[in-house]
DNA sequence: AGGACATATGACTCCTGAGTCATATGTCCT
DNA sequence: AGGACATATGACTCAGGAGTCATATGTCCT
């Protein structure tokens, strides 16, 4: 957890550091991220970030937590559809849709996070990552009984199978839409995930009805 | 390419070389992976590195290459089988119990391969490696295309997409297996491939015919 | 033997960048 | 006004480690 310093500064001031630390990061990978630079960029002397953080492993650390906090504040429609007794299929292409929508708006945040949960900085989660993760992973098993309780899940297979499967299948087609997102450039419009839509849909499809014939 | 004089080495030293680079990699990242530790490892002196190599990053590069040859010449199955018209889910499972036999005989080759597959150092590779990963894809639509056309796989989905899904399951199974290998240390027997024999099969099940009931 | 050439070695150089600290600036009390 | 406390700053320290180089050892010719 950062100092009291930090969370003494004006919000906007916050923001400009962590997003400062995560542009770097991004780009040059945790080991090669200069504190320096990052202050820089965030308009702070490089002292000052050693007033907020006990170092660069914490400021790390906690740029996750502020990614994955400002995301679902900023879009948390993840919470709404909890309530709703949410079909996995839809789920999966509404959030297909929502990934698309924040690449827009936070290019930088959910490719940070897509990192984090790939695996690129894993010799550097600590148990409040390993938290976030298992809480995902919770979530997607509760999908799963709800399937098969109301009959959209087939019954004979293991949770646990399937939950590797979705995942899998999930971080690939997400990989493939941030791609696509980073070589449109900044130049996404709204109505552009019609462009996805057949491909999301033709995944779906697999999803569900596999690809043997 | 490493210089000459690596090349002229016995075979053995170039292993012992390759081995300890390899090791010190995974365990540490390239960034913090130590010339030193792995000259002292490999049983060389630290000069005698830069004998062999230009640069940390050629040792790198070569690493991989190294470990891609060294697999692919201890368990040359995979070429046996391009014969054949082997059919895709035949190929997913042979491949999976490829994979379990490879964990035991050259666990951190393997390990660093997925690794290097996973994108954990995409930012060091270079054409040689985007070589690598085209063939592997190519490969992969082959087997594809014949699957259409002999009739086991679906022919309204673009081979695109079918490649998605296909590397997204195929690599969490892998993860899954290898950490099933890992957390066995060092007792995997031949026979222990059956323990996973049911997941893989319900894994295949599920690429063929979906989730959905 | 002696010289020409290839290879081995590890102490040394040198740079980078994380983390520190003495000093400056600001703020808020009484 | 002056002092007590919080925060900002960037020049500086210092460790680690990539890459170098002068020297030693070895090998192979004639």
């Amino acid at each position: 957890m950062p100092k009291d310093t930090f969370f003494n500064l004006p919000f906007e001031k916050q923001e400009k550091v962590m997003r400062a630390a995560i542009s770097e990061i991004i780009k040059c990978g945790f080991e090669k991220a200069n504190v320096g630079d990052i202050a820089k960029n965030a308009g702070v002397a490089k002292g000052s970030m050693y007033q907020y953080f006990e170092n660069k492993r914490e400021l790390f650390l906690f740029s996750m937590k502020w990614s994955m906090e400002f995301l679902l504040e900023k879009y948390d429609k993840y919470l709404t559809i909890k309530d709703k007794n949410i079909d996995i299929f839809d789920f999966f292409y509404n959030n297909s849709k929502d990934v698309w929508q924040q690449m827009r708006g936070e290019r930088e945040l959910v490719i940070f996070i897509q990192d984090v949960f790939l695996g690129k900085y894993s010799s550097l989660t600590d148990e409040s990552m390993d938290y976030m993760i298992k809480l995902s992973d919770e979530y997607l098993i509760n999908l799963i009984k709800d399937g098969k309780n109301n009959g959209s899940i087939r019954k004979d297979i293991d949770d646990k199978i399937l939950s590797l499967f979705i995942t899998g299948v999930s971080f690939k087609i997400k990989e493939y839409l941030m791609n696509k997102a980073r070589s449109l450039g900044e130049d996404i419009i709204d109505e552009d995930f019609k462009v996805n839509e057949k491909e999301i849909k033709a995944m779906i499809e697999l999803l569900k009805n596999g690809m043997g014939s």
